[in-house]
DNA sequence: CGAATCTTTGAACTGAGTCAATTAAAGTGG
DNA sequence: CCACTTTAATTGACTCAGTTCAAAGATTCG
């Protein structure tokens, strides 16, 4: 799924220095558009730019001019409280958009940090959109991004309504996995690239809590942990304890799920058995 | 800030049978965008759909063609899951646009119900693009839109991080309450149009949370509440709390805040200041 | 007017937050 | 390259806020 021509003069994402570019159908083939790639697209080129782990990409606040798309490494997108408190919203890897939260706005309404040593792909929003009325392309990229960091937020939004925090990190791990697994990467064995704190700071619950969900998801056998390399050993029981909106089932809540079960929840039925396929 | 002069045959918004459109000038105005209206998006016209309380505007799954911006009553937007356990993401009123997250997508990602009869403007998102091509106004609508989604959809994750179910309830109500002041509305005196077991979906707590923490911030001379009418009354101590991470604040967190305090928390806390002019 | 839903309040239990202390890892600088 | 500092992660003990269960009013709707 990465793509493995690299025309114009991307060095191959991982390794660029300043001033280095990429088509821009390198870009729509990051982010799983390869099918809108063409002759035109391959004309237009976007510089790249490296960011040290820790250093910020985007300061919250800033004026909105440029989208981020991550070729490389990884950021924690995250809202800063007046008391200085930082909420982590989203952590965003190869393939996904940074910024997406300024459009139509002047200002950054939250800023991006790098875990690691990262590279992205700098879209100036004022010519993607310019350039979008001649090239589609363009413009399908913009919406697809837009669409899917909506429907990703919401996604989240579900993951931190369990009241359990055990069910919060097993959702989120198998969130992660499941982002991965889309990259051809492993859906097995992931490396975490944040700290158990800005895991908490996502999920809403104390680190020690992240901590200690851990190990016991480990204990029950769902899991191997090892500093951060987590590996999903029994994906089974993890998708049967993530369904569980809270410890265990009640009655009430179980005699719900026949009446109350609707297409949409079919549809879904349908993408959670995938989960299995994460190789 | 509600238009006042209605073109073409709009009958106000909350009254319009079926057949009845709206002109893109009206819908420009009601999301917030006066300044984008012009003889060109006048000559445009889109329907309008009335929507009956506990109806479904949208059904999760389904093909993904319009979107649909608020002129009358409210919504709530929900995900539902496996177990048919509903998810409440948003809030939708007078202004809000909503199917958002299917943008880019081939289906919607969460549905939309009615809360009490509704009033909506219906966009088709084919045409909306197309003519978006010559009447940039409606290509800024699109992004606006999607922008201040996103963004949102931060403020939710926000609220819904803060550990005691007491702030979430004080920030749900401010929230609210500024939502209902940028209409143009009363921002003290409150008509809640949802159910406590909505907002406590909304807010990731139980509904009984939600029942207590209202009567709580009663007790303490915060607000009034009686049935779904919640008045503000101590707009301070309300913020006060709000900011208020969990409980009560704690030395070392107090400590952060001198140092880690940023220009993006600066601004904030102006924005944050326009609350005492809720009037 | 009755049925259903919504809302409030009470009581008991427990999960998760806070505090604290230990270990492990990752930078830093001589 | 190794002591040294700093930050990250784990674990334990204690407490309390919030969930769950239950039951009684209030409100809405047919």
């Amino acid at each position: 799924m990465t793509c493995p021509t690299a025309p114009v003069n991307a060095t191959n994402g991982t390794a660029c220095g300043a001033g280095v570019r990429c088509s821009a159908s390198d870009a729509l083939r990051w982010f799983g558009l390869s099918d809108q790639t063409g002759p035109a697209t391959d004309q237009i080129s976007f510089p790249m730019r490296r960011v040290r782990a820790g250093r910020s990409l985007v300061v919250e606040g800033q004026p909105f001019e440029k989208l981020h798309l991550v070729s490389g490494g990884s950021f924690k997108c995250v809202q800063t409280d007046l008391d200085g408190y930082e909420q982590v919203l989203a952590f965003a890897i190869h393939g996904d958009i940074i910024g997406l939260d300024g459009l139509g706005q002047t200002r950054h309404g939250s800023g991006a940090v790098a875990l690691e040593d990262a590279t992205v792909v700098t879209l100036p929003v004022a010519d993607l959109l310019a350039m979008g009325r001649h090239v589609p392309a363009l413009e399908v990229l913009l919406h697809n991004a837009a669409g899917a960091e909506v429907a990703r937020r919401g996604d989240t939004q579900y993951l931190m309504s369990a009241p359990s925090s055990e069910v919060r990190v097993a959702r989120f791990l198998l969130q992660f996995a499941r982002r991965q697994a889309a990259l051809g990467h492993s859906g097995r064995r992931l490396r975490m690239c944040m700290t158990r704190r800005d895991i908490a700071s996502y999920l809403g619950v104390a680190h020690e809590t992240v901590s200690r969900a851990l190990t016991a998801l480990a204990h029950d056998g769902c899991i191997q942990v090892s500093h951060r390399d987590i590996e999903l050993i029994d994906l089974e029981a993890l998708n049967e304890l993530q369904r569980v909106t809270r410890g265990r089932q009640t009655r009430e809540r179980r005699a719900d799920t026949a009446s109350k079960a609707t297409a949409a929840a079919l549809i879904k039925a349908a993408e959670a058995a995938q989960v299995s396929t994460l190789q």
